[in-house]
DNA sequence: AATGAATGAGGCTTCATTCAT
DNA sequence: CATGAATGAAGCCTCATTCAT
């Protein structure tokens, strides 16, 4: 017999996987309840509606970026090592997690505007903190004169993209895949660079 | 009164700004049908399902890279030149159809298992041109010998992630993002990298 | 095949008789549409919701009353004429649609509150007006000097109970049964009175 | 810590309010168990089941009105003073206990066919007595020769209906009702009656 | 071509009740 | 006695699609 615990955790697991498959809408609660071994009546002692679930999902996977870029950026460090973190970790969260990113990235749009606003400000908040990172290595003469705006968004689409192609059977570890990152980042491809 | 071939034209337009808004699943034929301004049985008429009607919008914004990547891939040019007109073409076309590149990414999921697996087939192939140029790159000394795979994935991430911040409000023209994209893609951040 | 207005009304009708026999919660709409011989789907085309299916219902049932009571009132009668014609249009009426007096006195909590609210100023407005007209006699020296809220709603509870008892296969017939209500309002079953 | 009994009594009168606020359809066992500050399971340490429960309700309810007009009948009494004593009771009883008549009125209908019966027999039984006094008032010449079902449901009207407008705020007393109704139905309201 | 009514499946959720602890 | 998780049925409603007019 689980606990109560355990059968929400096990519902979330299976909502995630789920999702990540057949996407929020494609996924009837009936699909939940089957992965999961219970009826779908069931599922509400656990939930409040297939929404609320939907949100705990892409919170939970929006928070855990959050908590570990902020940490980072108070610590007295320069831009560059910072950044170097920064990916590093990021990487390590998408590729132990991809299915919530999948989720929030592709889903959050199905979230009524109240949920959909406390999604934006997270992504936002994180955003800027990149952001700032970027715009102190350019004030301390550590990066290039960039649009620091353009700068983050690109940065984040590297890392982010990898919740689409990365795959655990690949031999690629996290830390080899944000090692490239940064180099490109840092250095670009070009030969010339050293 | 629009001839056939307008409304089959009225249809995939308003398809597609729904789709990008609320998701496939998220939108009804009523929708549709209301947004182009006819009735809900009349789209049958032009379209047979709203499966199809998913895999041409997908199928549509997935061929136009196609077609110009693999012009680029075959002219005489060195692999930095190559790279240097992919990332603008790939950017522009974003910007000018942000919609259309949403939509591959988020819905492809709903469609069944045949079409998906074309659009998947075709997403391969772009990729594959893709690496083909970086791995001529660096055969050729243009590039650095970083895991060419890799470095695709993280280029496609860097552009195609415009489709989610670029905002045609902004005072950026895709020639100055896909400017920053190639500096970063090339040189890097670092400033000791002329 | 019957009109859309037909349709419609079948309905309604069904519902109705539905309704009555069953209260709102226990008739389902499965229940309306077999009544009707339709799928349950096929309902939506004529209402939005059981809950607006349920206040067109209870509108329809006050709004009869309102009508009539207005006109009399605005008539050139002393008040025992009034009430007289009051009394016999409104017996009229319950015995002609019983199921709809039926339906707003017992339904009517199952509406949300905006629903709620205009049945009861409309109920409302129709016990003023009969208020007023009891006012009237006791000012003219018609009728004694009773209290006029207690007297109104007492004259209301005579009228109204028809409801509950009243069975087309007696034989009495509305003016019958109105005329001993006015017998006992305006003389009362004391002998003594003439 | 309640006794078993006031446990009862306090799952009734939650039962009573809600209820009476939402109908029986409308108010969930839920809804029951958290009025009393229980969990849903353990009602059905006290009660069978809901209907049941409803049943009881509806059951008191009727009853109190039951015992004591039996024994006004049989006192010896004129027919106008076994009136004047049934009307005062009555009307005490529905402004003690409005909910009660509520409930009984407007949700018999959710009883199955067998509860329904007994209800329906109890509230002939109540109608019978009653008639009986109107007809002993006729035959003995103290009332007027009018229809005494008629009648008899009329009296039965204009008390009842005091469930849907008394209010506990107001500042009448179930007697001063009382007596107004008792002014009309012996000397109505016309003014050359004394 | 267009309409719009009808279909029938399926989705989310609520609920009364049971039962192991 | 109390708990609270589980059941399984049923309810309201939406939707893609069809088809007669």
């Amino acid at each position: 017999m689980p606990t109560p615990e355990e059968r929400y955790a096990a519902i979330i697991d299976a909502a995630v996987q789920l999702f990540r498959k057949k996407n929020y809408h494609g996924t009837s609660m009936q699909d939940i309840a089957e992965a999961v071994g219970i009826y779908r009546g069931s599922l509400y002692h656990y939930i409040n509606s297939k929404e609320e679930l939907l949100f705990r999902i892409v919170e939970r996977a929006i928070s855990k970026f959050r908590e570990v870029l902020s940490k980072i950026q108070m610590e007295n460090l320069t831009a560059t090592e910072k950044l170097h973190q920064a990916i590093y970790t990021h990487v390590q969260y998408i590729v132990k997690d991809q299915a919530g990113l999948a989720i929030l990235l592709e889903d959050t749009k199905q979230l009524s505007e109240e949920y959909q606003e406390k999604i934006r400000d997270a992504q936002k908040q994180y955003e800027i903190i990149l952001q700032n990172i970027i715009e102190e290595g350019i004030q301390k003469g550590e990066f290039k004169d960039l649009n620091s705006k353009v700068v983050t968004y690109t940065l984040l689409g590297m890392m982010n993209w990898t919740y689409r192609w990365y795959s655990v059977k690949g031999k690629l570890s996290s830390e080899e895949i944000a090692a490239i990152i940064e180099d490109i980042i840092i250095n670009g491809l070009s030969k010339s660079n050293n």
